[in-house]
RNA sequence: GCCGCGGUAGUAUAGCCUGGCCUAGUAUGCGGGCCUGUCGAGCCCGUGACCCGGGUUCAAAUCCCGGCCGCGGCGCCA
C-alpha cells in the first residue's frame, strides 16, 4: 500500500486541486453538524482535512459522504492513518491551507483514554511522560529536544570532521575500571567478569599514537548514587583526543563547538526553538577563563569554607556563577575554570606549576572544566605521556599500575603528548534546550530508578 | 544515603491548614445528543478518583504513625 506522496509540511496553497496522500496520526477531530475537521499530524507538522457531502453528489455519493463523516467524527486520537484528499486553498483553514477528504484507511485505532495527553491542553509530570516515552515523545515539545540535540551532534561531527579528527568507537565492554572512583556496572563476559565503559578514555588515549586526532560520541554508564535532575545512569559523552596538543589546544577547539552549536541551533534549530519557546545563547568567543585559585578566592571571599585545594560542590559553583555572571565574565553562562589543584583529577592529568592558594603551596594541573552556571558540560587536560609519570600517579592515587599495563606498556612505544576532553551531550541540551532535566535529552533514559521503558 | 515537599478519575488540578455542608468540584479525555467553517470550537446529558496499612474520632480525602512511590535540594560522582 502506497501510504503517503507528500509529508504533511509540504502541502502549499500552490498546490490547489491536487490530489495527495498523506499518512499520520489523528491529532484532533471536530465536528461541526454534517461537517468534521481532523487535525493530522506527522512529523513535519498538522494539517486540517474537511470531510463534506458534495452538493451536487448523487444519493449513493452522500450516502459514502455520510459514512466517512461518522466514522471520521468517531475515530480515537492518536489512531494512525492514511488519507486521500485534494488540496483545497481555504483562508478558513489554519495554514491558508486544507484536504478535502476523499477516503480514510484506519491503519491502527488507538486505544483510550491515553495515558497522557498529546495535543497539549493538559500537561504532564515528568514522572508520567517518561513512563509513557513513546507517546511523550509525540508533542512537538518534547520531540524538539531531541531535534535540537540531532543538530547539535550533526553540528559538532561537521567541525570536527573538518579540523581532521577521525570519528572512532572504542569497546564499551571493559576489562576493569579506568580510573576507579566511579561505580561501574558489571556485566558477565563468557564467563569473566567486565564491565560497561564509564568512559572513552584510556582507549582514547591510546588512539593518539596512531590515528593523532580522534573523536567519539557514544553512551558511558556510571552507576552512581546520583539522583539529580543532571545525571543519567546511562549518557552520550562527546570526546575527542589530540596528538602533539596541550589543553589551550583542546579549550580552543570545545569553545569553537560550543560556538557552533549555539549558532546552528539559533539558526537551523528555530523552529524547535519557537515550539518550546526558549531563547537562543549568545556566545562570544573567547569564553572566558578563571583560574581554579581566582574561582577559590572568590568563594572564600562570598564565604565558604573550602580548605585551599578542595573540589566545589553544586552550592559552590551556584555562587561562583552568579558572581562571574554579574562581572561579566561568562559567555552566554558559559566558563572556564582552569588549572586545578592536581589532586582532584585524575590519574593521568598532566601536573603543571605550583601556586600558593591560601596561604598553602598547592600541585596544580593542566585541566580545565567548561561550565554553563552551576552545571559541569565538559572537563579535560593535558594528559602525562609519560610512562613513569603515570606510574606515579596510581600510586598516588591507591592504584595498582600492575592493573593498568594493558594501557601503560603502549607508552613505552611512541606515545606522543596529547590532550583532550569530554563533554555530556545531555548536559549541554541543559543551556541549549532549555530543559531543567537531563533526563528530557534522552530517548528512554536510564536513571537510579528507570529501567523501562 | 540525608533533608524538604508531595501522592485525589487515563491526564492535570480544587478541596486538606480550620474533620461533618464531599452524594469529592473543575479542565481534558471517553460515551451519547444538537450544530455545514471549526481552529484549545461551543452547548446539553452521561462516565470515571481520595497510594497502601494501622490509629484517633460519633464522624477522616482532611488529623497522627508506618510503608511504598514521586519530585526537589544536598551528598556521592575522572
Amino acid at each position: 500500500m502506497k501510504y503517503r506522496d507528500v509529508l504533511i509540511a509540504e502541502i502549499t496553497p500552490e498546490m490547489e486541486g491536487k490530489e495527495v496522500r498523506v499518512a499520520g496520526w489523528v491529532h484532533a477531530v471536530r465536528r461541526i453538524g454534517k461537517l468534521v475537521f481532523l487535525i493530522l499530524r506527522d512529523f513535519t507538522g498538522t494539517i486540517q482535512v474537511t470531510f463534506r457531502i458534495p452538493k451536487d453528489a448523487d444519493d449513493e455519493t452522500k450516502e459514502k459522504y455520510k459514512q466517512i463523516i461518522k466514522l471520521v467524527s468517531s475515530l480515537s486520537l492518536e489512531s494512525v492513518v492514511m488519507i486521500r484528499g485534494v488540496v483545497k486553498r481555504d483562508p478558513r483553514a489554519p495554514r491558508g491551507v486544507e484536504l478535502l477528504g476523499k477516503e480514510i484507511v484506519v491503519l491502527n485505532e488507538a486505544k483510550s483514554p491515553l495515558p497522557l495527553d498529546v495535543s497539549g491542553k493538559v500537561d504532564a509530570h515528568i514522572d508520567t511522560r517518561l513512563a509513557n516515552r513513546p507517546i511523550d515523545l509525540r508533542r512537538p515539545e518534547s520531540q524538539a529536544v531531541l531535534r535540537l540535540m540531532s543538530l547539535a551532534t550533526k553540528t559538532i561531527r561537521n567541525y570536527l570532521y573538518d579540523l581532521n579528527f577521525v570519528e572512532v568507537f572504542t569497546p564499551k565492554i571493559i576489562a576493569s575500571g579506568t580510573e576507579g572512583g566511579a561505580q561501574l556496572v558489571p556485566v558477565f563476559y563468557f564467563g569473566k567478569q567486565a564491565f560497561l565503559a564509564q568512559s572513552p578514555q584510556l582507549y582514547k588515549e591510546l588512539l593518539t599514537s596512531s590515528l593523532e586526532y580522534v573523536f567519539e560520541i557514544g553512551p558511558a554508564w556510571r552507576h552512581e548514587e546520583s539522583d539529580t535532575p543532571f545525571h543519567l545512569a546511562e549518557f552520550i559523552s562527546v570526546d575527542i583526543e589530540m596528538a602533539f596538543a596541550d589543553y589551550n589546544d583542546v579549550m580552543k577547539v570545545l569553545e569553537n563547538v560550543i560556538k557552533r552549536v549555539s549558532d546552528a541551533i539559533r539558526d537551523e534549530g528555530k523552529r524547535w526553538l519557537d515550539i518550546i519557546k526558549h531563547e537562543p545563547l549568545e556566545v562570544k568567543l573567547p569564553i572566558p577563563r578563571i583560574t581554579y585559585k581566582e574561582a577559590w578566592e572568590i568563594l572564600k571571599n562570598e564565604g565558604f569554607d573550602l580548605e585551599p585545594g578542595e573540589d566545589f560542590g553544586t552550592p559552590e559553583l551556584r555562587k561562583l556563577s552568579e558572581v562571574l555572571e554579574k562581572e561579566g565574565k561568562t559567555s552566554g553562562g558559559f566558563y572556564f575554570i582552569v588549572d586545578w589543584p592536581a589532586d582532584v583529577r585524575p590519574f593521568y592529568t598532566k601536573r603543571g606549576k605550583k601556586d600558593v592558594i591560601g596561604g598553602k603551596e598547592i600541585d596544580l594541573s593542566e585541566s580545565f572544566d567548561l561550565n554553563w552556571k552551576h552545571l559541569e558540560i565538559s572537563s579535560g587536560s593535558t594528559r602525562i605521556h609519560k610512562r613513569k609519570e603515570l606510574e606515579e600517579e596510581l600510586k598516588k592515587r591507591g592504584l595498582n599500575p600492575e592493573s593498568f599495563e594493558w594501557y601503560l606498556r603502549w607508552f613505552d612505544y611512541g606515545m606522543p603528548p596529547h590532550a583532550g576532553w569530554g563533554m555530556g551531550l545531555q548536559r549541554l541540551m541543559v543551556p541549549m534546550a532549555g530543559i531543567q532535566n537531563v533526563r528530557l535529552a534522552s530517548t528512554f533514559p536510564r536513571d537510579m530508578k528507570r529501567l523501562i521503558p
